[in-house]
DNA sequence: TTGAACACCCAT
DNA sequence: TGGGTGTTCAAC
C-alpha cells in the first residue's frame, strides 16, 4: 500500500470522483490538498488509474472510510470547469439518464483524460504544457469579410434578437435562400459588440468550409485574429485540444461546431444559434444519445440568453413551440437574392413509360436546362448500382449473411460487380449463377446512384455526368474536389444522394430531378413524413438560385399525399398544421414523450425476453407510483432490420403524456433494470426522446 | 469497461 | 497437473 494510503492525516480533504465507466458513480477519494470542484485527478481505481473529475466535496464520504483510497495526482493545468458547465453536465446525465461521468469526460479533449498523457515515458509535464511550449504561428488576420446590406424582415429579425433580454427563444423561419446566416451574423456582431461570446452550431461542418470562412471573416474583425474556434469530430487531438484551450481561457470568443461543441465551455456566452435545426445530424446515437438542438435550449435557458433556432422546415417540437408561444418565431418568406422560389411539378409516375426509372417529362426538361447551358441535379437517396441482384427464374435475391438485409449491387472501380451490406460492410463477388439454382441470368434488381449515372451518360452523350454519394466521396478532400468541378461547370448533370442537398449554392443549377421519393413515406417511423419533406425542400432549394426560374421536378406514384402537395406550394406551414393534426390524434411527440429501450443479442428470443421482463418491471414501477395512466409501455418488437452484423435487435417503447411522469418512471426503473438477471444475457441501453423508431 | 479470480476441460 | 478458455464480479 502507498505510503499516502496510510491514515496518517488528522484532516483529510474528501473528494467525490466522476470517471468515464458505466457506472453508477460517483467515487469517494482522499486528499491532502483542498481541491475544487470542476478540477481533474488522477485516481487508483480496481487495479488501474483513471482520470477524473472532482464534481463535490464532502464534509464525510458517503462510503465505508476505510476503503476510500487517496488522489493520486491532481491535474491543474486547465482552469477547474465553471459551475454553469458541470450544473450543464449535470442536467444532460439526468436528462439522459446516465452516469455523470459519461457526460463529463467524453466532452474533454481526449489528452485531458488519458492517464498516459500525463504519466508515460514521454509525457513530460502533461498535452497543455507540451502545447503551450510548442510556437504556433500566429493567425493571419483575414480581410474584413462583405457584409450584405439586410432585408427588412432579415433587419427585423436582427433587431428582436438585439432587444431580447434574458432567455428568448426565437425560431427563425426563413426558405432557402432567404439569408437565415445574415441574421446569424448580424446578431454575433452584436453580441460581440457588448463584450459576450457566442456558441454556433451548424449539423456538418466539413461539407462547408466555406462557411467557415465566411464566418471568419466577418466576426474576427470583432474578436481579433483566431478569436473563432472551429470544433467538430474530424479535427486530431492536438487541434481538438488546442481549440478547446483557447475557447476554455476565454481566447477565441465564438465556437463553431457540430454537435458535439454544444458541450464546450465557453465562457460569458452571449448568444446560441443552432442553424437548421432540424437536422438529425444533432442527435447522437451512441453513448450519451442526446439531442445539441435540445441541449442548446436547456443551456441558453440556464444561462439567460437568447438562443435561435434556424430552419425552412422546423422540427415539429420547435414548430409546435412557437405555436404555444414558448419560442417566439420570426419568418424570413423572401429570398434575399430576390429571386423567386423554383416551381415544383409533381409526376405521376404510375401511367407513365418510364425511362430507366425517368419520365419523359423529366428527361425533356433536362434537354431543355442542357440546351440552356445549365446544370441539372438528379437525387436518389440509393447509392451504388442496384439496390439488390435477383434471379429471374427462381426468385433468389442478394441477402447478406451476417444481416436481415439485401446486398446492394456495386459497380467497381475497373467494371466488376460487387455485393456490398450497407448496414454491416460485407462485400463478396457477383456470383457467376444464381446459387440457388444455377441459373445464369441475374438481373439487378432497382435503381441505385451509379446505374443513373450510367444512363444519363448514355442518354445525354455530349453532356458531362459526375455522380457525389458517399461512395465517390470516402478519400478526404474528394467531396470538394467534386463540389468545386460543379462550381466551376465542368460538369452539366450532377446525380447524388442527400450529401449535395445541404447548403451548397450551386450558380448555374437550374432543374433538379427527384426519382424514387416514395421509399421513405411507407417507413413506420412516424417522423419519415417529416424527414422527407425537410429533405425536398432542401434538395428544392438548390434549384435556381441565383438565375430565378428554377424548376424542381418530383417523380410519385402518389402525388395527393400531403408532403407532396405541401412541397409544390412551398408550404411548410400547410404540411406542418397536417402532420401535427395526425401527431396529436395518435398522441405520438411532441404531444407525448418518449423513451426507447433497445436489446442486442445473439438470438432474438434473449433480447425480446429481457425486454419482457423489463416491461414487466416497469408496470410494477407505474403501479407502485400511482402514475399507470400517464405512461403507456408497448410490446417489445424486433427492429425493422432484425439482425445486424449477427447481432438482433430489438425495441421495447415508453410513452407518457406527461415529461416528468416519464422521467420518474426512468430513473426507478434503470435501477431495477440493472438487478435483472436477463440484463447480464444482452447490451442494452435506454434512449430518451429517440429520433427514430 | 477492465482485470482478476475461479471453474471447467483436455492433453499430456 | 498445467494451462487454455470462458464466466462472473468488483471497482470509492
Amino acid at each position: 500500500m502507498p505510503l499516502s494510503d496510510a491514515k496518517t492525516d488528522d484532516h483529510p480533504y474528501w473528494v467525490r470522483v466522476v470517471v468515464d465507466l458505466p457506472l453508477q458513480g460517483p467515487f469517494d477519494y482522499r486528499s491532502d490538498e483542498e481541491i475544487s470542484v470542476g478540477t481533474r485527478v488522477i485516481v487508483p481505481f480496481g487495479r488501474r488509474k483513471l482520470v477524473g473529475m472532482v464534481v463535490d466535496c464532502p464534509q464525510v464520504p458517503a462510503h465505508d472510510p476505510d476503503q476510500v483510497r487517496a488522489i493520486e495526482s491532481v491535474l491543474r493545468d486547465v482552469e477547474p470547469m465553471e459551475d454553469s458547465w458541470l450544473r450543464f453536465a449535470r442536467f444532460a446525465a439526468d436528462y439522459y439518464q446516465r452516469p455523470l461521468g459519461e457526460v463529463i469526460l467524453p466532452a474533454l479533449p481526449q489528452p485531458l483524460r488519458r492517464v498516459s498523457d500525463y504519466q508515460g515515458k514521454r509525457s513530460g509535464a502533461g498535452p497543455v504544457a507540451r502545447l503551450d511550449k510548442r510556437r504556433v504561428a500566429a493567425a493571419q488576420p483575414l480581410e474584413p469579410g462583405f457584409a450584405p446590406a439586410l432585408n427588412q424582415a432579415q433587419q427585423a429579425a436582427v433587431d428582436a434578437v438585439g432587444a431580447a433580454t434574458g432567455f428568448a427563444p426565437t425560431l427563425l423561419f426563413g426558405v432557402t435562400g432567404s439569408g437565415k446566416t445574415e441574421v446569424y451574423l448580424h446578431a454575433a456582431q452584436q453580441v460581440l459588440a457588448q463584450g459576450r461570446n457566442i456558441l454556433m452550431l451548424v449539423p456538418e461542418i466539413n461539407l462547408t468550409p466555406q462557411f467557415e470562412r465566411a464566418l471568419r471573416a466577418r466576426l474576427e474583425p470583432a474578436t481579433g485574429p483566431g478569436g473563432v474556434a472551429v470544433m467538430h469530430s474530424g479535427l486530431s487531438d492536438g487541434e481538438r485540444l488546442r481549440a478547446w484551450l483557447r475557447v476554455r481561457r476565454g481566447e477565441a470568443r465564438v465556437v463553431l461546431g457540430t454537435r458535439l461543441a454544444i458541450f464546450a465551455p465557453v465562457v460569458n456566452v452571449g448568444l446560441i444559434v443552432v442553424d437548421e435545426e432540424h437536422d438529425p445530424s444533432y442527435k447522437q446515437q451512441d453513448g450519451l444519445r442526446y439531442s445539441a438542438r435540445d441541449l442548446a435550449v436547456w443551456r441558453a435557458r440556464d444561462l439567460g440568453v437568447p438562443v435561435i433556432l434556424g430552419s425552412a422546415t422546423p422540427s415539429l417540437e420547435s414548430w409546435v413551440n412557437a405555436e404555444r408561444g414558448h419560442y417566439r418565431r420570426l419568418d424570413l418568406t423572401d429570398r434575399a437574392r430576390d429571386v423567386e422560389m423554383p416551381t415544383v411539378r409533381l409526376v405521376d409516375t404510375r401511367r407513365l413509360p418510364m425511362e430507366n426509372g425517368m419520365s419523359p417529362q423529366l428527361l425533356e426538361a433536362m434537354r431543355r436546362r442542357l440546351d440552356n447551358n445549365e446544370q441539372v441535379l438528379v437525387y436518389l437517396n440509393r447509392r451504388g448500382y442496384a439496390p439488390a441482384l435477383h434471379c429471374a427464374s427462381c426468385g433468389w435475391v442478394s441477402q447478406c449473411p451476417r444481416c436481415t438485409a439485401y446486398t446492394v449491387l456495386h459497380r467497381g472501380q475497373f467494371g466488376g460487380h460487387q455485393l456490398h451490406c450497407h448496414h454491416c460492410g460485407y462485400q463478396r463477388r457477383v456470383p457467376p449463377a444464381c446459387p440457388d439454382c444455377g441459373d445464369q441470368d441475374l438481373q439487378p434488381m432497382g435503381r441505385g446512384t451509379q446505374r443513373i449515372e450510367e444512363h444519363l451518360a448514355e442518354l445525354f452523350p455530349q453532356a458531362r455526368v459526375a455522380r457525389i454519394d458517399a461512395d465517390t466521396t470516402r478519400l478526404k478532400g474528394s467531396a470538394q474536389a467534386l463540389f468545386d468541378r460543379v462550381h466551376a461547370h465542368e460538369i452539366d448533370i450532377l446525380v447524388g444522394t442527400q450529401m449535395v442537398a445541404k447548403g451548397h449554392d450551386f450558380a448555374n443549377l437550374g432543374l433538379v430531378g427527384v426519382l424514387n421519393a416514395d421509399a421513405m413515406l411507407f417507413s413506420q417511423d412516424f417522423r419519415a413524413p417529416e424527414r422527407l419533406f425537410a429533405q425536398l425542400m432542401q434538395v428544392s432549394g438548390r434549384a435556381g438560385r441565383h438565375t430565378g426560374h428554377g424548376e424542381v421536378i418530383v417523380q410519385t406514384g402518389y402525388p395527393e399525399q400531403t408532403v407532396y402537395q405541401a412541397l409544390a406550394r412551398h408550404d411548410f406551414a400547410g404540411f406542418a398544421r397536417h402532420a401535427m393534426r395526425e401527431r396529436e390524434a395518435a398522441s405520438l411527440p411532441p404531444y407525448s414523450h418518449q423513451a426507447l429501450l433497445t436489446a442486442e443479442s445473439r438470438e432474438l428470443p434473449e433480447a425480446l425476453a429481457f425486454l419482457q421482463q423489463a416491461r414487466a418491471s416497469a408496470e410494477d414501477v407505474l403501479q407502485r407510483e400511482g402514475t399507470h395512466e400517464l405512461v403507456s409501455l408497448y410490446d417489445p418488437v424486433p427492429f425493422r432490420i432484425v439482425r445486424v452484423a449477427h447481432v438482433c435487435r430489438a425495441q421495447l417503447l415508453v410513452e407518457a403524456t406527461q415529461r416528468s411522469a416519464l422521467h420518474t418512471l426512468l430513473r426507478r426503473w434503470l435501477a431495477d433494470l440493472n438487478a435483472l438477471p436477463e440484463a447480464r444475457r444482452v447490451r442494452w441501453q435506454l434512449e430518451v426522446d429517440p429520433l427514430e423508431i
